[in-house]
DNA sequence: TTTT
DNA sequence: TTTT
């Protein structure tokens, strides 16, 4: 059993890449979510996430979100390990998102979602496609 | 919103700290979480996440879990950095356990904690105590 | 083990009581989750669940949420039972809520928390008090 | 947003039913969940919750789960509605599951999955396969 | 209507 | 650096 839920901002608009072979799309970002309580100096402090997200959902995120927005998460935590140049293991953890709800933003108007889109009007949640879960070759590293 | 659930198994003892000062107690370990699909070899991986578990909660776990025991954790995703010796910045994503409940193991017996502890009669699950959501120094990395 | 995390909005106004005995505060209102498929129709439908809150934050809510505002509710899933006027015992399940946290409503102007309650500047998440999960009384049900 | 995960032991065998026009298969049973608090008399109170599990893992369900085992569940909290035989609206809340593991039991050895499932030795946790989730018909409420 |  |  792994399961996360997080609800945060993009810290920068979505990456999206193909992976090599398969074509298969995968979307990357990461998420500032506040903690909820303050520090020693009596501020509210924030954890950065990476986020993958397979499949259609993941160009839908790359189409309609952009840093700023405001989402909701649901996933799997998920370990990579990967080798540095110098020739030593780093390890990543990061959620492997199976559904990203796209929630009201009113961020700074640059970083929203064109209104064309129709975002704001059909509130088009995604759900990652089956069998979206599985492992990045090392040379196809999405961070 | 921040929340994580796992259940999986010690990889291996716990290790009990308590913060320079404060003298607040700190449960360190690690647990192997089996992933819901298998690999392209028909194999069953696993991910590896780091737990934290502060205050009695944490001296609970310390006491009565071992490598191999199957727990079931809540908890929040957190992200921490720390300077290397060569002086770069390194990131860590850990779970910092609201909640830690002993499943039943019947591993290698000679994992289990010992009878007289009462714990396979009564079924003590732990609960962090308030306000254990802190962070550490530098200093005290606990992993 | 028993983690529900959800987001909605407040059907109604939150109603707040006091437990007669201790003062305990509880806050009571339902949120309307939309699902993430639509209907055969090609409408999206949602789940209504109520949502119970003890202690400070629970005036909180009762304080800085109205109908149509947003939330994002970490909790626990609980069954309560009751007996009808004509003797029969009917059967509940609620959310005790651990956190709520209030995201952007821009929903209907009139429904929208006082500006004066610096709620949209301070973002103030409310976290349970501790020792908050408890039963109520037959005779202290609130819904 | 919605999601629960949930460890608990069934307190019956599951039911399997195959929905009528379609003849998908449907799982129901209901899972005893203990408290992570003692109630005013110290005993750990469970809370009972029903649980839906659509397609091939709903038969996985039927035909490897029985009452006293304990599993794992991740899914979506659901309210449906019915009438009662004298016409009045009655409202149910139910787990729909999109995941199961089964946890090791060691219950009543007569309550086991026979040995010759090979359960207990590949560990086979059952995923929700794609489409699962949809609303019964009131002519077909499982519970 | 409830499990260990 | 990993568990059953």
């Amino acid at each position: 059993m792994n399961c996360v839920v997080l609800v945060g901002r993009l810290t920068k608009d979505p990456e999206l890449r193909y992976i090599a072979g398969t074509g298969k799309p995968v979307a990357t970002f990461s998420i500032a979510v506040n903690r909820s309580y303050v520090n020693k100096e009596g501020k509210r402090e924030a954890d950065f996430f990476n986020i993958v997200v397979w499949g259609k959902p993941g160009e839908n995120c790359a189409n309609y979100l952009a840093k700023g927005r405001q989402v909701a998460i649901k996933g799997a935590l998920q370990t990579r390990s990967y080798e540095t140049q110098n020739g030593d293991r780093r390890y990543v953890t990061e959620v492997v998102a199976e559904r990203v709800e796209f929630l009201e933003s009113k961020g700074r108007s640059e970083n929203q979602a064109p209104s064309n889109t129709g975002f704001e009007k059909t509130f088009e949640p995604v759900g990652l496609d089956t069998g979206g879960f599985q492992a990045l070759d090392d040379d196809d590293i999405p961070f």
